[in-house]
DNA sequence: GCAATCCACGTTTTT
DNA sequence: CGTGGATTGC
């Protein structure tokens, strides 16, 4: 395209190559930009939105950006404002699906039962929430997990299904046709405290979208324009969402890669990338096939593998780059020699003035990473690991972010459940069950209930002295939280709570890193202007790539490097059964293979100029010597772009032996842990699956109890009443004051009750 | 109510 | 092999 010769080329077209400057310029009507790795397609998506404002089709309040992380999100608002300068103020609705989603969601909570300072929860409270309701519908915990339960709702909400649309095909994947039962069950005790997951938000929003029109109207309205990174990663409920948002305009420009597809097991579905032509007839297709990042031989290593990949939408990724070295395919003995090999090459690097940071080590699972990190501990290599936990996934961050919780919204349950005994005060379990015994039948927040059961017996002396001292403080906390700031009160909270003293009184080094971090979040905490804005930002923003810059070799999982790129790429244990994952050929078939074969596509694309990969023979995996044999990708790589060694006598030919005599390469694998295959694999499913011997008396029950959610007085007691209770046995009713009666009992005397715990008798 | 001990289990994890 | 969860004993 000639720029016009009268006005001068925009700043944003600079530098970008044609199918960019087409994905930028085409602003109107639908665009699927298919942009192979290393293509530059950030650059060209901000350049995009870049355009769209200088050229004033749209206000930056008008543009809906979406992308998967936050650090996409970042990026792209850092690059935009290099562009735009000061002119921009920002961009308000760039973001993640979930922040964009919750932002959205806040505005219009009422909508699906909730309230606007709604709390987003996490993984662990998902789970002790599900848990509980598993228990309470007497469900074998141990035969169907949480852990599943949440899987599957997980996998329910990624497809846009609410509990009302899931068929008994579906529910049957859970407690014998009771997944439904329980998502539903699931659904009204999030409500009921507030709250929603990940999940939820994005599904939440589509329900409301779908069902009012107005609000529907209202952001077709505003968004003039859509954008949409790594589109190939969007599950089906972002797709429905996307595409009502779309529907009116049709101004949306969705970027993707359908090579580098590798969350299908966390929802996304590639076949959104597939259907775009369908969905927006007339959608202009534009790709970036120029890769500015590797050299020819990575380039061609990486391409020769994923052509093994069958219904790929197909790039031809070229480059100008030189042509650099070989892709080094080295066989080691074992794992332990793996990572000596590895700090050898760095170390050798090193001499040829290669910085750490500009070294990475690819793994495909997390305890990969143990070898290398003992053997760089061991010969002194800087390291850090990416991924493990999070900044705000850690303990005493989620026990101070469950104090700020129950604080910030009285509803929120699982947060008050989290630190009523932490750090201990002597309420443990029984004072817990009856504070959850009163609450359901009351119909009441737990700290309500806890403030009820104090004018009574219910408790031991101790139980109640100490659970009044945690409600008083509540209370006298929450009335501080207008007059403090929330990073103050925070500390105050801390301390006063005693959580502060029992990790001082620990004296460990974690102890103390655990109070650093406490300081860190308080830090944090002041740079929002609300508590609110705060607790969302925890749950949806924050992350830890903090001191990234740092000169220090990277080891991480593949599917943490994505998007990411290094001089020097050492890819460790490309062996069956680990890459490809043993889970992955056990189940999943040949979809799964494929993933893990894109996944072998984005690793070698990380490399920018050298990339080594490495394959043990033997290797312990859980305390097991297994032998295995080199990775099918291996064999899939393009033998002239490739330069094999192994430091095994005998050389090359050996493994070639190994894998030919293997009439069944996996067979080995197998045998190292037998039950294995049994507990994991399709034998494994089809037990979860398997008719129980359930009981549905105490079903009815369970929903008897969930009918009577609201308190409703006792018709069946009055004065003089004889009745039970199961701590101080047979009474007689003295006094009754609405829910709270006073009985003379039998063998213990007159005590204070309330009346959802007797029964009359 | 809590601490010590046993035992089952074990990919990837953007939000 | 290590870990976390549950169970048992004080």
């Amino acid at each position: 395209m000639e720029p016009a010769p009268l006005a001068p080329e925009p700043p944003y077209l600079r530098g970008l190559n044609e199918p960019q400057r087409e994905a930028v310029l085409t602003s109107e009507g639908p665009v699927l930009v298919l942009a192979g790795a290393g293509t530059g397609k950030t650059a060209a998506l901000t350049a995009r939105l870049a355009h769209l404002i200088a050229t004033r089709r749209a206000w930056p309040s008008e543009i809906l950006a979406v992308t998967f992380t936050n650090k996409a999100a970042r990026e792209m608002r850092e690059r935009v404002g290099r562009i735009m300068g000061e002119s921009v103020e920002g961009v308000p609705w760039l973001g993640t699906f979930h922040s964009v989603a919750a932002k959205m969601l806040r505005r219009h909570a009422e909508l699906v039962g909730l309230q606007s300072n709604f709390t987003i929860l996490d993984t662990d409270d998902q789970l002790r929430l599900l848990k509980q309701l598993i228990v309470a519908a007497d469900i074998d915990e141990k035969r169907f997990t949480a852990r599943s339960l949440a899987g599957l709702i997980d996998r329910w909400k990624n497809r846009g299904w609410t509990p009302a649309e899931i068929d008994a095909a579906e529910s049957e994947a859970f407690a014998n046709g009771r997944g439904q039962e329980l998502y539903a069950a699931y659904q009204a005790r999030l409500k009921a405290v507030n709250a929603c997951d990940f999940g939820d938000l994005l599904l939440h929003m589509l329900v409301i979208l779908k069902t009012h029109r107005d609000v529907l109207k209202q952001y077709q309205d505003r968004f003039r324009y859509i954008m949409v990174d790594e589109y190939q990663d969007t599950n089906a409920s972002q797709y429905l969402w996307l595409r009502l948002l779309a529907q009116e305009r049709k101004n949306i420009c969705c970027v993707g890669d359908d090579d580098q597809s590798i969350y299908s097991w966390r929802g996304a579905e590639v076949a959104n990338i597939l259907r775009f032509e369908r969905d927006f007839p007339g959608a202009k297709v534009i790709r970036l096939e120029q890769n500015y990042r590797s050299t020819p031989h990575i380039l061609a290593a990486a391409s020769g593998v994923i052509a093994n990949n069958g219904g790929r939408l197909g790039k031809t990724l070229w480059t100008d780059e030189a042509e650099g070295e070989k892709v080094r395919v080295i066989g080691v003995w074992d794992g332990p020699e793996e990572a000596r090999r590895i700090g050898e090459e760095i170390e050798s690097g090193q001499r040829r003035g290669e910085g750490l940071d500009k070294v990475a080590i690819l793994v495909r699972a997390q305890f990969q990473t143990r070898e290398l990190e003992d053997r760089f501990i061991a010969i002194g290599m800087p390291y850090r690991i990416v991924g493990g936990f999070r900044f705000y996934e850690r303990a005493e961050i989620r026990d101070a972010l469950a104090y700020l919780r129950v604080i910030a919204q009285p509803a929120d349950d699982l947060a008050f459940e989290r630190i009523v005994n932490t750090p201990k005060r002597g309420i443990g379990d029984k004072a817990v069950t009856k504070l959850h015994q009163l609450a359901r039948a009351e119909g009441l927040p737990l700290t309500h209930a806890a403030a009820r059961i104090l004018d009574t017996d219910e408790l031991t002396p101790s139980a109640r002295r100490s659970l009044g001292n945690l409600i008083g403080d509540i209370a006298r906390w929450r009335g501080k939280l207008t007059e403090l700031p929330h990073a103050e009160l925070a500390r105050q909270m801390l301390d006063e709570s005693g959580y502060t003293a029992m990790l001082q009184a620990e004296r460990s080094t974690e102890a103390s890193g655990r109070l650093e971090n406490l300081t860190e979040l308080a830090r944090a905490m002041e740079e929002y202007e609300t508590l609110g804005a705060f607790l969302e930002h925890v749950s949806l923003v924050m992350d830890n790539d903090a001191n990234a810059e740092d000169a220090k070799v990277t080891i991480m999982t593949i599917h943490a490097a994505k998007g990411l790129e290094y001089e020097t790429v050492f890819l460790a244990g490309w062996e069956e059964g680990v890459f490809p994952s043993q889970r992955a050929l056990d189940e999943g078939g040949n979809a799964s293979l494929e993933e893990e074969r894109r996944l072998a596509y984005v690793a070698i694309t990380r490399a920018r100029r050298r990339a080594t990969i490495f394959h043990a023979a033997n290797r312990r995996i859980y305390g097991q010597w297994t032998s295995s044999i080199p990775s099918r990708f291996v064999n899939e790589l393009p033998a002239e772009h490739v330069e094999s060694e192994t430091t095994m006598s005998g050389g090359e030919s050996l493994w070639r032996a190994q894998w030919s005599e293997q009439g069944d390469p996996f067979a080995h694998v197998a045998r190292e842990r037998p039950g294995y295959a049994a507990t994991r694999g399709p034998g494994w499913q089809r037990a979860a699956t398997k008719p129980l011997d359930m009981n549905p008396v105490k079903l009815a029950e369970v929903k008897a109890s969930a009918a009577s959610f609201a308190a409703k007085p006792r018709a069946d007691i009055s004065l003089g009443v004889r009745v039970f209770h199961t701590k101080f046995g047979y009474g007689a009713v003295a006094v009754i004051e609405g829910n709270k009666l006073e009985i003379d009992f039998e063998h213990a005397g007159r005590k204070r009750v309330l009346d959802s715990f007797v029964t009359v008798g």
